[in-house]
RNA sequence: GCCGAAGUGGUGGAACUGGCAGACACGCGGGACUUAAAAUCCCGUUCUAGAGAUAGAGUGGGGGUUCAAGUCCCCCCUUCGGCACCA
C-alpha cells in the first residue's frame, strides 16, 4: 500500500520549489533550441479574483507549456497586469481609496492565486501596465504617433456616458449602450485625441493572409474594417451649379436610379435651402429640426418606418442622364458614402420602402433567376443580388461583376466622379476624461499650441491626488490637481497646461507582448535583438470579447513599430484561437447577482490544483463553452486518486518484464502528445483513464512507470512530481524529456480487425500485424461464420484496407 | 438580412487524412461489502423486437457520390456568436 492521495500535503511544496529556483524562467537569445511564445490574454485584475475561466485557460496552456518544455523547446510564458481602466476606478471610488493601493492588492491576490495552481509562468518578466516604467514606453509611443501625423485632435461629436462620465470609442457602444457599464449613451462635442488607424485598414486586412487565426477571427476583422468599393457620381443640380457627387457601390443599377437622398444635416441642404420653392423648404426645415433631436443611434433604433421630406429640387445623373427629385431622409446617415445616396427601389429593399411611400417610380434593371424581368410590386419580391444587367445602355447583357467594372471604367473616363475605397472602420477616439489610465504626454501652450513632451521627460508620472471623482463637463479629474497642469512650455518656457483626458485602457494592451520578451529595458520598449528572437508570438490564447478590438489595435500598433523600424516583423501573432466560457450550473453566464460563480480558491483548497485542472481540462474542448457540474469533478478527483495509487503500486510490484503492456504505453505517449499540442485536452485526460481501466492490474517494468508519470506531468505537475519523488527519484521531473514515441510499437502483433459484408459488419476475424491482402482473404473466406453468411455467392469485390477492415461487395 | 461556428444516447462529449458510431466521464439500473448509510469495488446501460443468439433502425431533415459517409457534394431546418437602414 502506498501513501493516499492528499494534495494539501504537497502540492504547496512543490509550487515552492518550481518558483523559487525559477525553473520556468524563459532563456534569452538560445540558439540551439527552438523557440516557442505562448501568449496568454494577462487578466484584469478585479476585486473578487480570479475568474474560474481564467483557471480553465491558464491551465491548458500551462499544460500545453509543460510539454514543450520537456520537448526540448525553448518557451516563453509569460504573465502581467492589465490594470488600468475603469473598474478600478469606479471601485475606487466607492470605496474612498487610491486606486493604486488597490490594484496593488488584487494583483497580489492574483498572483498568490495564480501560483496556488502552479502554472509555470516566468515570474522574472512580470510587470503591470500601471507601472511608469511600463507606461513610458506606452507614452512613447504616443509620441511617435504624433510625430508621425498618426495622432491628432478633433472637435468631433462622441459618444459620452453619462454614468461613466467619459467619452468612449463606436466600439464601445453597443446597441446604443455603454459596454461597460450599459447605461444610454449621449452625443457630446469634446476636443479629443484620435489616432488614424484607418490609414492601416488595407494593411490591417490584407495581411491577414501571412497569419493562420481562425477563420471567424479573419472574417470579424474584415467585416470591422468593412473596406468596400464606392462610386461617387457626379449629379448637377437642376438651376443651380452645384455638382455633387452620390454614392453607390452598386453602379451596375444607375439606370434604375429615380431619385436621390440626402442625410438631413448634410451641408449640401443649408446651400439648397433658397433655391428650394417655399412650401418644400418649410417642410424639408421641418424635417430637418425635427431629425436633429435624435441622435444618430437613436435614429437607428427606431422603427424602420421611411420618413423623408421632398426639396422640390432635381438632379441629372451624368451616367444615365435621367432627371430624378432630390430628398431629404434620416434613412441615410452623412458617415456612409458622401451622405447623398442614390436610391434604385427595384433592388434595395430600403430604397423600395421609401419609394412606396413616397409613390416613386420603380424600374427594374437586373435579370433574376433564369431571365426574371417582371415588375417588382412587393417588398419581397426586390431583388438584391447579382444578375445579368439590361435596360442600361453600355452596361446592357454584362454581369453585376463586369458593369461595375465597366461603370468604373466610364466614370473615369469621362471625368464624372470617382471611384473611391471607403471603410466601416473610423479612427480611433484616443482619449478618456477619466484618472485611472495613462496620462497623454503632451502639454497645451497658448503661443505653441499643443506641444509634445520631449523623450526625456517620460514617463509623465501620473500624480497621486485624493479627489478624482470624473466632472459632468468633459473634463478629467486631473483638471482639479492645478500644480500638475500647470507647467512650463517645453519649447518656448512660456505658460502652458497638460493635457488632461488620459489613454484608454485599450493601450496598455497594445505593445504588452513585445515589452514581456524585454522587461527591465530602460533604454527602449524591448531590444530589437530579443524581439527578433521572440517575436512573433507563436500562439495567442485569448477570448471571444476580444478578438475584434484589442487585436485590431494591437496589429495596428505592431504595424506603426515595424514602419518606424522598431520590430522587424509587420504582424504581431502567428496563431489566435478563442477559448470557451465556463457556464454556471445553470448554464447562464457565471454572475454574482445569479448565485452561480465557482470560486477557483475554494476548489482548490477542496480537491487540490491538479484535480481542478485535470477536470477542467476534461470538461469539453476548448473552443466550446463549459457548463459546470459539479458531479464530474467528483468523477475526476476518483480517477486522480486511483491514478495516484495504482502507480505507487506497480511500481513496488515492478518486475524486468513489462512487454505486455509496451504497446499501450507507446499509444498512450501518442494520445496524450496529440491530444495536448492540438488542445484536445478531454481526449488526452480520457486516454490517461482509458489507459488504466484496462491496464492497471499488469505488471510493468520500473521504467515503464517512469514513462507514465513522465507524460503525466503537463497535466497533473504536482502530482507528477510527488510520485516522482515517492520513487524514490531526485530532482524536478519537470526537467525531464518527453518520451520518444516507438512508432514500431504502435501497433500489437495480433490484432482483431471487422468483416463487412455488402458494408455491414457481419463477423470478425484475428489477423497478424503486416499480413498481406492475398493472406487475409483466403483467411476470411475461409472462416466458417462468413461462409455461411456468404451464402456461396460470388464475390463482386473484395476490398483489405491495412490493418482496419474488410468489406466484401457480393 | 449578411458573416462565422455548430447540431451525435438521459447528460458532457469521443471518432487521427472517408474505414467497427457512441471511447472517456456523469447519471441511471442491478449486485458485493456493511446492523445501516457514506465511501469503495464488480456487472449492465443508443433505440426497437427477442429469454437469448441475433435482427432492424440510428449522428437535425431530404437528396447525391462511394465497396464504405458523423466525416465529402447539393438543398432545407434549428441553435449559438458577431455585424446591421453601410445603399
Amino acid at each position: 500500500m502506498g501513501k493516499q492521495y492528499k494534495p494539501q500535503d504537497f502540492e504547496s511544496k512543490w509550487q515552492e520549489q518550481w518558483f523559487s529556483n525559477m525553473d520556468y524562467k524563459a532563456q534569452d537569445l538560445l540558439k540551439d533550441k527552438e523557440k516557442f511564445y505562448q501568449l496568454v490574454e494577462f487578466p484584469y485584475p478585479s476585486g473578487p479574483g480570479m475568474h474560474i475561466g481564467h483557471t480553465r485557460n491558464y491551465s491548458m496552456a500551462d499544460s500545453v507549456v509543460r510539454m514543450r518544455r520537456m520537448m526540448g523547446q525553448n518557451v516563453l510564458f509569460p504573465i502581467g497586469w492589465d490594470a488600468f481602466g475603469l473598474p478600478a476606478e469606479n471601485y475606487a471610488l466607492k470605496v474612498k481609496r487610491p486606486p493604486q493601493e488597490i490594484t496593488e492588492e488584487n494583483i497580489n491576490n492574483f498572483r498568490k492565486q495564480l501560483k496556488s495552481l502552479g502554472l509555470s509562468f516566468d515570474w522574472d518578466r512580470e510587470f503591470s501596465t500601471t507601472d511608469p516604467l511600463y507606461y513610458k514606453w506606452t507614452q512613447w509611443i504616443f509620441l511617435k504617433l504624433y510625430e508621425n501625423d498618426l495622432a491628432y485632435m478633433a472637435d468631433k461629436p462622441i459618444n459620452w456616458c453619462p454614468k461613466c462620465k467619459t467619452g468612449c470609442a463606436n466600439e464601445e457602444v453597443v446597441d446604443g449602450k455603454h459596454e461597460r457599464c450599459g447605461s444610454k449613451v449621449e452625443q457630446k462635442k469634446l476636443k479629443q485625441w484620435v489616432l488614424k488607424i484607418t490609414k492601416y485598414a488595407d494593411r490591417l486586412i490584407d495581411d491577414l493572409d501571412t497569419v493562420d487565426y481562425l477563420d471567424s477571427v479573419k472574417a470579424l476583422q474584415k467585416n470591422w474594417i468593412g473596406r468596400k468599393i464606392w462610386y461617387d457620381i457626379d449629379y448637377k443640380i437642376e438651376g443651380t451649379d452645384e455638382v455633387v457627387g452620390v454614392s453607390t457601390t452598386r453602379p451596375d443599377t444607375q439606370f434604375g436610379a429615380t431619385f436621390v437622398v440626402v442625410a438631413p444635416e448634410h451641408e449640401i441642404l443649408q446651400k439648397l435651402m433658397d433655391k428650394m420653392p417655399e412650401e418644400n423648404r418649410r417642410e424639408v426645415l421641418k424635417y430637418v429640426e425635427k431629425s436633429k433631436e435624435k441622435s444618430e443611434i437613436e435614429r437607428l433604433d427606431e422603427t424602420r418606418e421611411k420618413s423623408g421630406a421632398f426639396t422640390g429640387l432635381y438632379c441629372i445623373n451624368s451616367i444615365t442622364n435621367t432627371r430624378l427629385p432630390i430628398y431629404a431622409a434620416d434613412f441615410v446617415l452623412t458617415t456612409v458614402g458622401t451622405g447623398m445616396v442614390v436610391g434604385v427601389p427595384a433592388h434595395d429593399t430600403r430604397d423600395f420602402e421609401f419609394a412606396t411611400k413616397f409613390k416613386l417610380p420603380i424600374i427594374r434593371v437586373i435579370e433574376g433567376k433564369n431571365g426574371d424581368r417582371s415588375d417588382i410590386t412587393n417588398v419581397d419580391e426586390v431583388y438584391e443580388d447579382d444578375g445579368i444587367v439590361y435596360n442600361s445602355g453600355f452596361m446592357d447583357g454584362l454581369t453585376t461583376e463586369e458593369a461595375k467594372k465597366k461603370a468604373g471604367e466610364y466614370i473615369e473616363e469621362k471625368g464624372i466622379g470617382e471611384v473611391v475605397t471607403r471603410y466601416h472602420l473610423q479612427d480611433w477616439l484616443f482619449s478618456r476624461q477619466r484618472y485611472w489610465g495613462e496620462p497623454i504626454p503632451v502639454v497645451h501652450c497658448e503661443k505653441c499650441g499643443i506641444v509634445p513632451l520631449p523623450e526625456e521627460d517620460l514617463p509623465l508620472e501620473l500624480p497621486v491626488v485624493t479627489e478624482y471623482e470624473p466632472t459632468d463637463d468633459g473634463q478629467s479629474p486631473l483638471a482639479n490637481i492645478k500644480d500638475w497642469v500647470n507647467t512650463k512650455c517645453p519649447k518656448c518656457g512660456g505658460p502652458a497646461q497638460r493635457e488632461k483626458n488620459t489613454m484608454p485602457n485599450w493601450a496598455g494592451s497594445s505593445w504588452y507582448f513585445l515589452r514581456y520578451c524585454d522587461p527591465h529595458n530602460n533604454n527602449e520598449l524591448a531590444s530589437k535583438e530579443l524581439t527578433d528572437y521572440w517575436m512573433r508570438v507563436d500562439h495567442y490564447e485569448g477570448g471571444p470579447e476580444h478578438i475584434t478590438l484589442h487585436l485590431l489595435y494591437s496589429r495596428f500598433w505592431h504595424k506603426f513599430l515595424y514602419d518606424i523600424g522598431v520590430v522587424s516583423d509587420p504582424e504581431p501573432y502567428q496563431k489566435r484561437t478563442i477559448h470557451g466560457n465556463v457556464l454556471g450550473e445553470d448554464g447562464r453566464k457565471m454572475s454574482k447577482s445569479l448565485g452561480n460563480v465557482i470560486n477557483p480558491d475554494s476548489l482548490i483548497e477542496k480537491y487540490g490544483a491538479d484535480v481542478t485542472r485535470v477536470y477542467l481540462m476534461f470538461m469539453g474542448p476548448y473552443e466550446g463553452d463549459v457548463v459546470w457540474n459539479t458531479r464530474t469533478i467528483e468523477g475526476v478527483n476518483r480517477f486522480v486518486k486511483k491514478w495516484f495509487a495504482f502507480i505507487q503500486d506497480a511500481w513496488n510490484s515492478s518486475s524486468d518484464d513489462g512487454k505486455d503492456v509496451e504497446v499501450a504505453i507507446n499509444k498512450l505517449v501518442d494520445r496524450v502528445q496529440r491530444g495536448i499540442l492540438d488542445w484536445k485536452f478531454n481526449t488526452a485526460v480520457a486516454a490517461f483513464m482509458e489507459f488504466y481501466n484496462n491496464y492497471n492490474n499488469k505488471a510493468f517494468s520500473k521504467k515503464q512507470i517512469e514513462t507514465l508519470i513522465t507524460i503525466s506531468t503537463p497535466i497533473m505537475p504536482h502530482l507528477a512530481e510527488e510520485l516522482w519523488s515517492l520513487t524514490g527519484h531526485k530532482g524536478s521531473i519537470t526537467k525531464n524529456q518527453w518520451p520518444e514515441i516507438n512508432k514500431d510499437m504502435l501497433v500489437e502483433d495480433v490484432i482483431t480487425i471487422p468483416v463487412q459484408i455488402n458494408g455491414k459488419v457481419r463477423g470478425r476475424i484475428e489477423i497478424e500485424n503486416g499480413m498481406s491482402e492475398d493472406v487475409v482473404k483466403e483467411r476470411v473466406l475461409n472462416d466458417e461464420r462468413i461462409k455461411e453468411l456468404m451464402n456461396s455467392d460470388s464475390i463482386k469485390k473484395f476490398i483489405y484496407i491495412d490493418g482496419k477492415i474488410v468489406n466484401i461487395v457480393l
